[in-house]
DNA sequence: TGACTCTATGGAAGTGCTTCCATGAAAGTA
DNA sequence: TACTTTCATGGAAGCACTTCCATAGAGTCA
């Protein structure tokens, strides 16, 4: 059996109360007393019991994750933002994989479920009302990450401005012919990044007075190859357009990959301009993450 | 002040003993009696604290993993695997992200720290045989996943086996002049998998009598970048290699960009074999990470 | 020097569960 | 009908902490 506070205090001649203090870093303990409370600590080779811990601060020092466990260089850009920024609260991360709508609703109930955590990240996944309702009911603090919900703090990239901006690029490039390769607009996880992103683009080709054709309007599976074949597919037009926006990297690969088959060069022949998931995710995962946190824990004290 | 099991037990008229018991399907509870407390349940919206259990029993009902978060499929899929097993037995999964030498030490004395765990999952990462002592003091169980102590039990697919192989397969098409393309054989982090699959190469070349060549032999970087590097080095040597086998997915897709790079064609002018990270993690994770995580369990009971 | 404040400290009461042990009633046996 | 068994159930004692409250001793000020 491990060594409990009861036996450090009795090994440091102290109370238990005052090994507490030590533990916590308390400043009501003198000196000489603190430093024979260490040694018995030491001695003993004492580690404090973080479940006892927890229910006596009735909170779980534990913010959970719910992600599709994609090998998307975002999703474990964003991950890697949120370990840091937790592990350095010293709270745990628990994480849960959604691969499936059907697994995803489980998820969304057993997560926050019975106090486990004391906050909630839902990345990539956008939930219903009636989920949002759920969550207030547990009066759990959910944070959504490339998501959204009217009622939920969220902290996305504006992908509406991004993609935008990424249309301006090209036309100030010159480009009148320009094609969006991106994700289907709606699917079953409610992603809505690449759908933001497509309003970004079609916003900046209204703006400039370009015309917005449906054949430059690739929507499809996200992936390299998908991105690849709609690409050759935008060669094969008989009025090709001169530059792409492709709404990831992954896929703006693809679309590289497939100009270079045909034994063109970006971006002499075709421009081609994605959207960074990696910086954009550093950014997202690493500094405004942050701040949610801070306000889910602030929230749950 | 959410509610507690004495709020259940007065609201049913039960003592808090046979609300526990409901909770815990206890077949001790008759019928009648478990339906109120149900009821009761249901209609206080009762949330059962899993801190107190946890203090109450002794066990964390967590298990910690502690993976370097690269991009790379195998670290996805063994980690989806392992969040698979770990949710399906009700317990939690805690994950430690290591990036750097230094964060890997504190991981290794902070993660098994304050009883936060029952288990650890280690991912690619070789301890020490001081923190193997020191995993051994807490008395917590271990499991590595591609990485090897003599002290702990482990789940690898056999690299050398699986180098061996590729490197016969090479062999048996012909091929006399068969490169590497591989991680560094010593790094900072301890990663083997890729030595081991250097040996396995070796032991399939000498056995079938088989030069050796320290031309042929790359280590650095695990990239898809460095290995086109490697490959088009390989492809300047006055005799260049018919055949290369890269110790991973990301580096053969390295490699095969090279090659096409230089107009050549795979298999035709070179052949490539790869070593399936995705499929090994899927097996790994899925099936063989099963039976340590379920040993892991019962050994903390 | 006495009254008063301040500080380090201990005791004890929570925190919300699990579970051992005792109990009374129902059921089974002779 | 008397006497075990069996079984559902409640009470209370943990589990390993935190923290409020009380206290004794040491300072402080007049």
């Amino acid at each position: 059996m491990s060594p409990t506070i009861y036996d450090v205090a009795e090994r440091a001649d102290v109370g238990i109360a005052t090994v507490s203090r030590v533990l916590n870093d308390s400043p009501r303990v003198r000196e000489t007393t603190r430093a024979r409370v260490l040694a018995a600590i030491e001695e003993l080779g004492y580690r404090p019991s973080a479940s006892a811990r927890r229910t006596s601060l009735r909170k779980t020092l534990a913010i959970g994750v719910i992600a599709p466990f994609f090998t998307r260089p975002s999703f474990v850009e964003r991950l890697r933002g949120i370990e840091a920024a937790v592990a350095e609260r010293e709270f745990d991360l628990i994480v849960h994989n959604v691969e499936s709508p059907e697994k995803r609703d489980a998820c969304f109930r057993k997560a926050p479920r019975r106090q486990r955590v004391d906050g909630l990240i839902i990345m990539s996944l956008s939930p219903t009302d009636e989920d949002v309702r759920y969550f207030q009911e547990l009066s759990i603090p959910v944070v959504l990450v490339d998501a959204r919900h009217p009622a939920l703090n969220r902290v996305v990239v504006d992908d509406v401005t991004g993609g935008e901006l990424a249309t301006q690029h090209l036309i100030k490039l010159g480009h009148e012919r320009i094609a969006f390769v991106g994700d289907h607009l709606e699917n079953p996880f409610g992603f809505i990044s690449s759908r933001d992103r497509f309003n970004g683009y079609r916003t900046a080709l209204i703006k400039a007075g370009l015309d917005l054709r449906p054949d430059y309007h690739c929507q499809g599976e996200h992936s390299h190859f998908q991105a690849q074949v709609f690409t050759e597919e935008l060669l094969d037009l008989p009025e090709p357009p001169t530059a792409i926006f492709a709404s990831s990297d992954t896929q703006a690969l693809g679309c590289l990959e497939a100009i270079r088959k045909r034994g063109l060069h970006s971006p002499e022949d075709i421009s081609v301009v994605g959207y960074d998931d990696i910086e954009v995710a550093a950014y997202l995962g690493l500094s405004t993450i942050h701040q949610p946190l801070y306000e889910a824990g602030l929230r749950s004290v």
